[in-house]
DNA sequence: AGTGTAGTTGCGAATCAATTGCATTTAACT
DNA sequence: AGTTAAATGCAATTGATTCGCAACTACACT
C-alpha cells in the first residue's frame, strides 16, 4: 500500500485501515475512479473492504474536501478523485469512458448571463464529450 | 391538454395518447422536468400513465432529438426538456433546485486543451451552481 | 370499413448504484 | 488498560431506471 503520509490527514477522521486503503488507491490513480473501481482495486491488493464502507469513506473525504466527486455522461458514471489545488474539468470518451483532463477552463474569463434571476454563483462544472483517439476509428 | 400540433411529430413514432400527454406537459413547462414530475402532471390532469411508459417515451423522444436529457447536481437530478434550437446551459440552485437558463455559453469562443491525447469533441455541457435569490437569504 | 402487424403500453418484476440500521469492533484520549 | 465515540461488517432497503411479456392500438393495405 502506497504511503499516504504525503497527504495531510483530515481533522476529525480516525486513521483507519480501510480509509488508508481508499486514500492510497486514489493517490496511485492517475485519473478519477468510481466507487466500485476503488473497491475492486482494494480487493485486488488482497485487502478486504465492503462497498458500503467505500461509499461512506468517500462521503467523509468529500465532506472534508480531500476528495472531489464528479459525475459525467448524464448520470451514467460517478467518479471520485483527490481534490486538486486548481479545479479541473474532464473530457469523456462516449465509447470507452476514458477520462482526459482539460488543461484550461472556459469559465476563466466568462461571465454567465441570466435573464432576470440573479444567481449567487458558487461554482461550475464543464464536461466535454466525444471520442478519444482509440475509439475514433472503430468500426 | 395543450395542442401538440405546433411541434413536428418525429417520424417513425406512432402518435399515441400517452405520447401526446408527455409532449404536452413538456410544451407547457417553462423549464426542464424530471420523469416523475412529468408522470405526476399527467396524473394530475386526470389521465392515466405508467412511470415506466414515461421513461420509454422520453427515451424515444430523446433518440429522435425532440427532447434533450440533462442531469445536474452530481447525479441527483435528471431532467428532460424540449430540444431548443440553440443549445442551452443551466444554473441550478443548490437549495431549492430551481433551474435558471443561461443566456450565453462559455464555449462559444473557447478551445479546450488536452495534454497529449486528442479528443474528437462532439459536444459539451456546462453547469453553474449556487443559490437563487430566494434561497440566498435563508437562515 | 375490416384486417394484419409492428410498434406501444400496462403491469410487475428486476436491476443497479447508493444508503441505512444495527451489532460489533477499533482508534484515540485519559 | 479502560472508556467511548466513531467506524466498519454485514444485510436489508431504497429509489431511479430498465426489462419481459402479454394485451392492445395506430396505421397501412386491402
Amino acid at each position: 500500500m502506497k504511503d499516504t503520509s504525503t497527504i495531510k490527514w483530515p481533522e476529525g477522521l480516525k486513521r483507519t485501515k480501510t480509509r488508508e486503503s481508499v486514500l492510497s488507491v486514489l493517490i496511485d490513480s492517475h485519473s478519477p475512479l468510481s466507487a466500485i473501481e476503488i473497491f475492486s482495486e482494494i480487493e485486488n491488493r488482497g485487502e478486504s473492504i465492503w462497498l458500503s464502507t467505500v461509499y461512506r469513506i468517500l462521503d467523509a473525504f468529500v465532506e472534508k474536501g480531500l476528495v472531489t466527486k464528479t459525475s459525467v455522461l448524464n448520470n451514467e458514471i460517478t467518479l471520485y478523485d483527490l481534490t486538486h489545488s486548481g479545479h479541473k474539468h474532464y473530457a469523456v470518451c462516449i465509447d470507452c469512458h476514458k477520462i482526459v483532463t482539460m488543461e484550461n477552463c472556459p469559465m476563466d474569463d466568462f461571465k454567465p448571463k441570466f435573464k432576470n434571476n440573479d444567481i449567487e454563483v458558487l461554482g461550475h462544472k464543464v464536461e466535454i464529450y466525444g471520442y478519444c483517439k482509440d475509439c475514433k476509428h472503430k468500426s
